[in-house]
DNA sequence: CTGAAAGCGCTTACAG
DNA sequence: CTGAAAGCGCTTACAG
């Protein structure tokens, strides 16, 4: 493995001068500049991240944690947090929480031993500690769901899902629907308690009774989904908000098998937009989020937080659009 | 951001003994062992990544670089590197190509320079060059896709999709299809050219006549695999293998499109178990790869390999199996 | 049982 | 325009 010495002595130079051109110094000659250029390039020199990162003390990387790497709704914002840290000369690192506390605490581990430049992370609760990565003055910027009370403890860019599912549940009731059930995430998560909430808040509106017993809440998963959905037609709804497209699969799964079908007697509403939900009814109610730009948004407010630490917390929330499924034009 | 060095003033004793005691060295005293860990609990105290990785010349990280993170074989097979990782003592960070061969090769630089103890990766193409990675000592171990001709340049871990793709065709063929059409991926990647290899072999075993016309490939998205599919029915097929199930969302939405359905008289075989092939008809030959397998066993070939530069370089397979789609127990 | 010292691979003022 | 030197945060023989 070349080293930067290695580097100096095919050149015939010193080391400082190898790390000098090879960082784009000006002010060397012509001449030098090719020598070390090409004993650089003979020996396949890359310089390590670790003597750079421990002298000068910042990585060019950050670090992505996400909750559920199988969520469409993660995988298209991770796209928006690469493209603009690429912009701006970072790489990005991913981790994947698979919504295990357990994990996540690991990632941020890793994250703050390798010094990082900065963080994007979805956390998996509210209470998530991230003290310890802010105490060595790494950056955290949360996506989809904030951090702390209100205010958020950090940067934070978050999709008005509430306010979706307040549209959802609304078109729903306009088409009819009476008893809406509603399967949805665990408790602890944000997005399960804005989305709950924008549903009981539609009901109210539309001056329908609010059944507690008709919200299911579940760990995520396609089969507790199914036995959550199961439970809900056998007692009796004519509508289904269900509030993941991974979710969405169990509660369909069980509509199959209860020799149920989506349609004017069991109404459907779904969120985010996994390629495979355009293969569904054009009945259903899709609620689509803004994934690329949330994570694009906070790749910027990241780069914002490390161009300036001192500036005021920010949140931003971003809309997302209730709507009938059409023709897919995802990857 | 606390070093080792605030950590022996707080606690009154040498960075040296500091760094023993934090690594478990026996012949310490307990007195002092309570004072250091002391002390470095109170300031939050995490060892750098650099400092340690730069003297002993080993990082405790893995590099994981996918084709595509959207693909649910990689997201399993993620999740069988990082267990295997894990439990060895390594983490893993992830990079998605995305299929992009710029981008791989951004990964494969930054990891280089990060001086990661290890990648597995899925090239994207058998070309991808990792000499340098090689020649830095970071062993290099495939998985899904092989480097290089053959005997493979590393060490690799494959799925027999050839024979599974033989014997999905065989049961079409079984079943009364006659004319068998194939919409699959890229034609440089190795896991299209096995599955139309197992494709053609089976009809020319079922002694029906090859219509290299009836092969289609694609870029991996679901608008190609949509009008690839499109044209197929438009030339007239009786079934459809497809190799992916992200391609198979667009094959089933052409195939809705043109006012058809899967049948008798449309047969499909499709690969991978995406969660959401369970609520398709249970008429469809699917084609399941073991996908955390596939990680866990790369994991544990990296393992192999860092304990022993020398040994010769391994080729491991895996087996495919094909059936009918069964109720989902996939997250 | 513990400390002082060297050195991992870099960058960056500071001389010259 | 370039080199020598210091130092980033660690670990590890080597003394004592």
């Amino acid at each position: 493995m070349a080293t930067i010495k290695d580097v100096a002595q095919r050149a015939g130079v010193a080391i400082s001068t190898v790390s000098r051109i090879l960082n784009g110094d000006p002010r060397a000659r012509p001449e030098t500049v090719q020598r070390v250029r090409a004993a650089a390039a003979d020996l396949g020199y890359a310089p390590s991240a670790l003597g750079r990162g421990l002298r000068t003390r910042s990585q060019s990387v950050w670090a992505l944690v996400v909750a559920d790497i199988e969520n469409p709704l993660f995988t298209g914002a991770t796209r928006g947090v690469e493209d603009v840290a690429s912009a701006a000369g970072y790489s990005v690192l991913l981790g994947n929480s698979d919504e295990d506390a357990v994990k996540e605490q690991e990632y941020l581990r890793v994250a703050g031993r390798m010094r990082v430049a900065g963080m994007v992370l979805t956390p998996t609760s509210p209470r998530v500690d991230v003290t310890a990565l802010r105490d060595s003055g790494i950056p955290v910027v949360c996506m989809d769901r904030p951090l702390g009370g209100r205010p958020p403890a950090t940067d934070v860019v978050l999709v008005d899902t509430r306010t979706a599912a307040h549209q959802a549940v609304t078109r729903l009731v306009a088409e009819g629907a009476r008893r809406v059930g509603c399967v949805t995430g665990a408790r602890r998560t944000f997005t399960t308690t804005e989305r709950v909430a924008g549903y009981t808040e539609a009901l109210v509106d539309a001056g329908l009774p609010v059944d507690p017993d008709l919200v299911r809440y579940t760990d995520f998963r396609v089969d507790s989904a199914r036995d959550a959905t199961a439970r809900l037609l056998r007692e009796g709804v004519d509508a289904l908000v269900v509030t993941s497209s991974l979710m969405t699969v169990g509660a369909l799964g069980a509509v199959a098998e209860a020799g149920r079908r989506i349609g004017p007697g069991l109404r459907l509403a779904t969120f985010d937009d996994a390629p495979w939900t355009s293969l569904l009814s054009p009945d259903i109610v899709l609620v689509s989020q803004p994934a690329y730009e949330l994570g694009a948004e906070a790749g910027r407010m990241l780069l914002s937080r490390i161009a300036d630490a001192d500036q005021p917390v920010r949140s931003v929330t971003l809309t997302a659009t209730v709507g009938s499924r059409t023709r897919s034009t995802v990857r």
